[in-house]
DNA sequence: TGGAAAAGTTGAGTCGTTGCACTTTTTTAG
DNA sequence: CTAAAAAAGTGCAACGACTCAACTTTTCCA
């Protein structure tokens, strides 16, 4: 790699590192881009060089997820149906009073800004289409068949969903109730 | 209603009508605030007393989409399922080539334009309660039950499903006949 | 008729975001 | 090895959405 990938991936990195920061300390709203450009010594026009918007300072690792979403479709216990795999992924995920402090700040944060939540759905739903396909293959199902895509779009939704509720866990478990056995089966 | 208010609403309803044919007419993004607010003969700052954002011009009348979908689960068919007649209802609104010209322009520009997308999904997903609500009403479920509430999200969230999908029909079908009868007795 | 309150205007300003021009680095050609 | 061209980084100025504060006009009502 070369010295010039070097520096522009120091400073990719020390903007994401003052954005945290500086979002962490006074909250999204309080802290203009160019804020964020001053704590990383540049100008504020190299910032939307590193990243396409305000919102992405924020959201820079994401591919991990989208690979381990996967994982938990193929990857599931034998025997054990497609919903259930993905209902017990979400509730892996979801940050139960557990994992660092730093990471529930952070959570806190993308979950009390508006712009911060939107961009964090659109983000989220946006491997819908792999993990359709990864159902699909995990139940022979044709490529592009809507039930395969309807299932991966409102597992993925069901967070979206369970954002803001009192109980979200229930409503978690609620939400995949549905998907597995139907609303004629339960309501 | 005193000639204030009828004068409040005139302009309100000019600037409406004034953003509506201009955005039909050069697209979202080729229209400044500025221009809606002089083909309408006030200045721009007037537009933000009464519309919260550029995209509000657009979706200005939204009460009665509401009224329609609580209508659609309550009034069912005797014998008709809950997932059912809001599969109906869904089918129903979608512009599947029947409508006014206009409309379907309008549908056009708003599914063209991302901000719009996205504004009109946030519009479309406030009915939630709502729908939760009418839902539990009509199953005699208790008010806040988790399930109504999941049904009423992704039925709501279907249309967002659809959209940008080959085949429309066919992508409501699918994701209704999984909130249907679940996965377990589909897949 | 005399104001209190609301609607509208104005102008300056903030913030996200984007062209345009400029500098620096890397690559290529002679 | 060097000069020039291609590429990449950087910054200034500007645009558009939106806000705020002060002020003028209009409407309401006592």
């Amino acid at each position: 790699m070369g010295r010039r990938e070097r520096k522009k991936a120091a400073t990719r990195q020390a903007l994401a590192d003052a954005a945290l920061r500086l979002f962490l300390d006074r909250g999204f709203d309080q802290v203009s881009v160019r804020d964020v450009a001053e704590a990383a010594d540049v100008s504020t026009t190299t910032v939307f060089k590193h990243f396409p918007s305000k919102e992405a300072l924020l959201f820079d690792q994401d591919s991990d997820r989208e690979a381990a979403l996967i994982a938990a479709v193929r990857d599931r216990p034998e025997g054990m149906s497609v919903p259930r795999a993905l209902r017990e992924h979400t509730l892996r995920m979801h940050p139960g009073g557990a994992g660092d402090p730093e990471m529930a700040r952070f959570v806190e944060l993308t979950e009390s800004t508006p712009a911060l939540r939107e961009y964090g759905r659109r983000m989220w739903m946006r491997h819908e289409a792999a993990l359709a396909a990864a159902i699909a293959e995990a139940t022979g199902a044709p490529e592009d068949d809507p039930g395969c895509a309807a299932l991966a779009h409102f597992a993925l939704e069901t967070v979206s969903f369970a954002r803001g509720r009192a109980d979200a866990r229930q409503a978690i478990e609620a939400a995949f109730a549905l998907l597995e056995h139907g609303w004629s089966a339960a309501g």
